[in-house]
DNA sequence: ACAAAAGTGTTCCCCCTACACCCATGC
DNA sequence: GCATGGGTGTAGGGGGAACACTTTTGT
């Protein structure tokens, strides 16, 4: 069994007999809780500042795979909605000084034109978790890995408040097309939780009654007999994605103008 | 100056010191021409399949500026809309074996480990030019440049056929979002002819009153004195786009269900 | 004159918008 | 009982869909 820093020592310094260069992943894994959209951040040791949680890939698996495999480490899940969304390749973007001191620091020796020293283009995925069945994990290379409310990630390493951005606004564009709502809610959820995903997602607020007529009559979801006891004031259905229908409905997009 | 073999072979033996390995660029070339959408593609040597327009990207260029880079080689124009709509990482995507067989039989040495034998990741551009202005052109490492009914591009080589595809559906998708009428037309054009652009792209016939209601709503077409004379029948008038007026709408989107 | 294509106008109806009202629950 | 939030209903209007009529041009 290897120790952390021999582990690390390997990756720097051998990593690029089993990972390509030049290319990497960084995931914004969105999650929604307590009516806020969440962010998955990670800390990289010797940086003050959060960074996505991002990969490297391998020889042997496409994109897709890489940033499964990312997911599922710090997810502890399989099976996400994940989609690419964008490339960025600024030339400067990486930052290989800062990238050999934190090395540095850590006592690791970094030979002359390492991989991880030359140029990496990232390929940007979004990914939709539930935020109740994720259980965020640390990984070598990081000290703490969080949930964090979109409006409070501050100021990320390299380009990664541009890549949220940018997903966000994806996101934004594609809420008819793709399963938004199935992915980042619980399996059972009420009426009002939902719209307040849209109208977070959104940024705008809806109106009730028309929000849940529309919904309705996509004829996606299923009202369950059950309601959301507990909280206070009168006690709201709860409603369940007809996987099916949604399906259905999603090739042709939701026609909905928001 | 070099003769073409000669150029061909620095750029099989030492083209990695000036591009970056694993990473390729292919362009999906769109243009409109008597009422059919086009695609641009290039004839490989020995190979009797076409080719979508692809390149490499030089170390110190972004992946819009590569892309750029290799449509105005093929096309004489600048400044072209041009977007990139997904990573193509398939393991096996790329055939080492035919790239090989190709070159030995034009003569060029190819040493071991050679960078081009590597696994490819490509990043799929589409682009939208004015068929009138383009001026398809050959380059080094292919026979002939050439416009293709969209229904005639025949079988390609490696997943070119699915990355047509995939560009399809994006426009299709983008098509309230994005100058895709603008910069696919000439400057003057008539209303019959954009209507005859949507058709296409959307693989449906819309009502012409309808849609010239719908468009003139917009507010982002210029109605000229001119007429399209010529023709038989009556003379349909001219348009322009009120390119202020195009950015200012898309930015909030043609409101439009086709 | 006639056919074919282009310009313009009208009607209908659906769906989105905007509201008002009633019901349940906790304090 | 009252405040708050959730469920349901309704009137009105804008815009998309479907259609008719007129105008122009070449044969």
């Amino acid at each position: 069994m290897m120790d952390q820093k021999q582990e690390m020592y390997e990756f720097v310094n051998r990593g690029n007999e089993h990972y390509m260069a030049h290319i990497s992943i960084d995931s914004v894994i969105f999650g929604f809780h307590a009516n806020q959209l969440k962010v998955l951040l990670v800390k990289i040791r010797h940086d003050d500042r959060w960074a996505l949680p991002g990969g490297f890939v391998r020889k042997e698996e496409t994109m897709e795979e890489a940033a499964n495999r990312v997911l599922s480490e710090r997810t502890g899940l399989n099976n996400i909605f994940l989609q690419q969304f964008h490339v960025f390749s600024e030339i400067h973007r990486s930052n290989t000084e800062k990238f050999l001191e934190i090395l540095r620091s850590e006592g690791i020796k970094v030979e002359k034109n390492n991989w991880l020293t030359q140029r990496f283009i990232s390929v940007g995925f979004y990914a939709l978790v539930n935020y109740e069945d994720a259980i965020p994990s640390r990984s070598w290379d990081s000290e703490v890995c969080e949930w964090f409310d979109l409006q409070n990630v501050g100021e990320l390493i390299l380009d990664h408040n541009k890549i949220i951005e940018a997903a966000l606004e994806t996101m934004r564009r594609q809420l008819n097309f793709q399963p938004i709502g199935y992915n980042l809610l619980p399996e059972k959820f009420t009426m009002p939780e939902l719209q307040k995903l849209y109208e977070t997602i959104l940024d705008k607020s809806l109106d009730r009654r028309n929000f849940q007529r529309k919904m309705l009559g996509y004829g996606i979801l299923d009202r369950l007999e059950e309601r959301r006891k507990g909280g206070a004031h009168k006690a709201p259905y709860l409603y369940r994605f007809n996987l099916e229908e949604y399906q259905k409905a999603l090739k042709e997009g939701l026609q909905g103008g928001w």
